[in-house]
RNA sequence: GGAUGCUUAGCUCAGUUGGUUAGAGCACCUGCCUUACAAGCAGGGGGUCAUAGGUUCGAGUCCUAUAGCGUCCACCA
């Protein structure tokens, strides 16, 4: 028996460690048929945060009821190196010990990441396992481990022979702490106060200049050129000349280029092709030479004169002032501009002339946007809509960035003597060669996750039953830089689509609508949640409190009332065993109305939970849930059954009830259903795990039951407002004028009504008191007691209804004169609106009677 | 500049293929310790669905425009 308050932690104390060792969630039964999501591997950098609770409980409830349905459910567990993230975090680790990164040398410095993953992931495992993930660990995965660095090195080897991975010199984002590359989806833009330098560029051999503005005038030593605009009238006739560079008194040619904007600042541009990257394009257009003037960590180098060894803001001042002294600044324009930081060490990006490995995009997107034509071959997104951030982003993609000159990742299988590269799975035969010091960005190996995971390259029977995944599940903000990228590999690679279904879900914002971040302050710790109101509450919470695709504020209150409601489905649960401890069977002969109109919500409930669960609308699901049990099951068929407590019947529909309840409920609270589920009397399986989930049952629909007891129930609330409004004394009687037709639907359920109503006694005819009509469509009931004056209040609220009536009765006629809306509209509409109309016809005679 | 989401009750949000006086939770008011549950029960109040047009017999729902809030991408010498 059921303790007499739901308590979460007892409930949940024990229950994780329980299905793991019943090995609950393995997959490999090859009787059924498979179905498979692999977990989007969170970075082993921190702790698992509401967004990841939200991303997993989502996952772990399609797994739950696509096991309980009957399928080999496969959920691959897994976790991802985030190569700088986690670089930048263990190099701040190793630097609060008075360690640094290179004193170590690459063995040293990886051994301790490798400590350091382990340490995380034991955290996130352990938060996995409060979550109550369902969660097939004998098939966990990590992103650097031996097997995928195998399909690493093919795809990268693959593609390099394809001629679409290439190594070049280009302009790339560099983060000068971190020392490496970027790709610019690690680059976030930030708006920063800054200043317009205007400059004097002297033309040669004049005393004429040309007005420069720049926000960066420490690049100055790079310039190669300026730009002017050959359509700008003030000055296209100067292309072809020179101007003198500033302090370093270089002559440098005047260009005609179309990047100039004659809109734009002064309309004249400084070319510095080796730190901008339209720049760098305008430098190939007319042959410009490259000069780098920085270091790898932004000082300036020897290009940069007197200024060699400054650090670039450094420069930037001793410049200003030596250019002010010179008499070469105009002025300084404040200004704010949006500039790239680095996303993981914050610093400002540094755009920066390098020799990086590349993937050249574009044959690659162009199949995915072809596959995409295809119905049958491309993924469906969830909700739709974000299907376009996927052909938008492939529509129009860079060349991506794939090196990083860190230690923690892939390193690139190339290798160099010479002029001579050589890439291949194994290392080049003969001496003197070089492996690239490099490694791989860490989506090159999380684009490969969902075969990579399953044995690809080998030809692996889980590869062979689990791929393509049926669904993906993940927030909108990675679709451009993961989803996009195991699509195009996957279709690259295996020919086929990763997953079918990519379900997208938005983000967790803290109560007033804002980002949760450290510096805020404002994140919310999955794990103190489910201390305060157990898993079972965040989960519901998680899952059924947004529209798909939506985003999710963190509300305490609303898990709290989660908790409310699971608490009302424990004490329903006790309800229900304290009564049945003696059931031996399900029987269902003799079943009451009641039994039958409960058993009919059951089954109409199971087909629309159903539809809703198969289109992952989770928060539909949830409401029908919780309209069934707290209305349907707790406030009406719970009390109804106290009559016809002791029939089996009865006891075998609370029991059958109860048992599909939290069948449903199990995909969203694992441990409180796992609970109740062994304490039932009689179960039709070992773990409820195991056991079927409902399915819909034709033969379980009785029209007529359900018409009688829901016009009962209408009675029985019509009464009851009857009863407060006019303030009825308690020992009232009520007459049963339904009609012939109806009459039964009270003669039936006498003992419920005189329990519900708390009424005297159902009475054939009654004299000397004051009696008036409650009226339904099918009919009246009279109530008849000791009457008393209307009260002022009273004549207000029948005055107001009246009134309210009257308007409605007159819409109605309206509507219904209308032949084209007769014509038109469905006939059941029209028909309940003629019933609507008669009903309030008579009750407005009854408020008319009773103000009189 | 391009794309996209949102605007519905005091607050947070639902609202299926258009069907006719719009739903929930929390909050609020009234009455109840009724043997599953007072973290509960019963009853109630509260919204011209951002604005303006349009399509339709009928619009919260479809179309167009406008406003406000938010997000993403690109550019920013």
């Amino acid at each position: 028996m059921l303790e007499k308050k739901y308590n979460h932690k007892e409930v949940e104390e024990g229950k994780y460690e329980k299905w793991l060792k019943h090995n609950y969630f393995k997959a490999g039964d090859l009787t059924k048929e498979a179905f498979s999501i692999v977990i989007p591997p969170p970075n082993v950098t921190g702790k698992l945060h509401l967004g990841h609770a939200w991303d997993t409980t989502l996952q772990d409830i399609i797994i739950r009821y696509k096991k309980m349905d009957g399928y080999d459910a496969l959920w691959l567990p897994g976790m991802d190196h985030a190569a700088i993230a986690t670089e930048v975090k263990v190099v701040d680790r190793l630097k609060s010990q008075g360690i640094n990164k290179r004193d170590l040398g690459r063995d040293g410095f990886l051994e301790k990441a490798w400590e350091w993953k382990e340490e995380y992931a034991k955290t996130i495992r352990e938060q996995w396992g409060k979550l109550g993930l369902a969660l097939d660990y004998s098939r966990e995965r990590f992103t650097l481990d031996e097997g995928l660095n195998k399909a690493v090195t093919k795809v990268f080897v693959d593609l390099y022979n394809k001629g679409w991975i290439y190594r070049g010199e280009r302009i790339i984002n560099w983060d000068p702490v971190q020392k490496t590359a970027l790709s610019n989806e690690e680059v976030i833009y930030k708006d920063v106060e800054g200043a317009f330098y205007h400059i004097k560029y002297f033309i040669e051999g004049t005393d004429d200049y040309l007005e420069v503005a720049t926000t960066r005038p420490e690049t100055l030593f790079g310039d190669t050129a300026v730009a002017v605009n050959q359509n700008d009238e003030r000055y296209n006739k100067l292309i072809g000349k020179n101007v003198i560079l500033p302090i370093v008194n270089k002559p440098i040619p005047i260009v005609g280029d179309e990047h100039a904007d004659p809109e734009f600042g002064t309309g004249v541009v400084k070319i510095t092709p080796a730190h901008d990257p339209n720049d760098f394009e305008v430098g190939n257009r007319h042959n410009l030479q490259r000069v780098v003037v920085m270091n790898e960590d932004a000082t300036m180098n020897e290009n940069a004169g007197k200024y060699n060894g400054m650090d670039r803001y450094e420069c930037r001042q001793a410049l200003i002032k030596d250019l002010k002294e010179a008499d070469l600044l105009i002025k300084i324009e404040k200004m704010t501009h949006n500039v790239g930081h680095s996303e993981r060490t914050g610093v400002m990006v540094e755009p920066y002339l390098s020799k990086q490995w590349f993937v050249n995009m574009k044959e690659l997107s162009k199949h995915v946007l072809e596959n995409q034509k295809d119905n049958n071959k491309k993924v469906n997104f969830i909700p739709e809509r974000f299907e376009k951030i996927l052909i938008n982003w492939m529509s129009d993609c860079h060349d991506w960035c794939i090196s990083r000159q860190l230690w923690w990742g892939h390193r690139i299988p190339a290798w160099y003597k010479n002029d001579e590269v050589y890439v291949g799975v194994e290392p080049p035969k003969g001496d003197g060669w070089k492996q690239d010091e490099d490694v791989l960005d860490t989506w090159f190996s999380s684009a490969l996750w969902p075969f990579s995971t399953l044995g690809w390259p080998d030809k692996t029977p889980d590869l062979e039953r689990y791929f393509p995944n049926d669904v993906l599940v993940t927030g909108y903000d990675i679709i451009f830089f993961w989803v996009c990228r195991m699509v195009f590999q996957s279709l690259e690679f295996t020919g086929k689509r990763p997953f079918k279904d990519c379900l997208i879900h938005g983000l967790i914002r803290d109560k007033e609508g804002r980002k949760m971040s450290k510096s805020l302050g404002n994140g919310v710790d999955p794990m103190n949640v489910i201390d305060t109101y157990g898993a079972d509450s965040l989960r519901w919470f998680l899952t059924t409190n947004s529209a798909p695709g939506q985003d999710l504020r963190y509300d305490e209150d609303k898990v709290k009332a989660t908790w409310n409601f699971i608490n009302k489905i424990w004490n329903a649960s006790r309800y229900v065993l304290m009564n049945t401890e003696d059931l031996k069977e399900i029987n269902l002969s003799g079943l009451t109305s009641s039994d039958k109109w409960i058993l009919t919500k059951l089954n109409k409930t199971i087909k629309n939970v159903r539809t809703n669960m198969d289109k992952y609308d989770f928060n539909l699901v949830g409401n029908e849930l919780y309209k069934f049990i707290w209305e349907d099951f707790c406030d009406v068929y719970i009390e109804y059954s106290k009559v016809s407590i002791d029939n089996v019947s009865t006891k075998s529909t609370l029991t059958l009830v109860l048992t599909n309840i939290i069948k449903m409920l199990h995909p969203f609270m694992p441990y409180v259903t796992d609970e109740i589920y062994d304490s039932l009397p009689i179960k039709d399986a070992k773990s409820i795990i195991l056991s079927g989930y409902p399915v819909y049952d034709v033969n379980g629909i009785y029209v007529d039951a359900e018409k009688e007891i829901d016009a009962l129930t209408e009675i029985i609330k019509g009464i009851r407002n009857a009863k407060a409004e006019n303030n009825v004394p308690k020992g009232f009687g009520i007459i049963n004028d339904l009609g012939e037709d109806n009459k039964y639907i009270i003669d039936n359920n006498k003992d419920v009504l005189t329990r519900l109503l708390k009424c005297d006694i159902i009475l054939s005819s009654f004299e000397g008191a004051t009696m008036f009509d409650v009226v339904f469509s099918y009919g009246k009931v009279t109530l008849c007691y000791e009457a008393k004056e209307n009260s002022k209040e009273d004549i207000e609220s029948l005055e107001k209804e009246r009134k309210q009536l009257e308007e409605s009765i007159e819409r109605r006629k309206k509507l219904l004169s209308n032949e084209r809306y007769v014509n038109n509209a469905p006939q059941m509409v029209v028909k309940q609106e003629r019933e609507k109309l008669a009903d309030e016809e008579s009750k407005l005679k009854i408020v008319l009677d009773k103000l009189k």
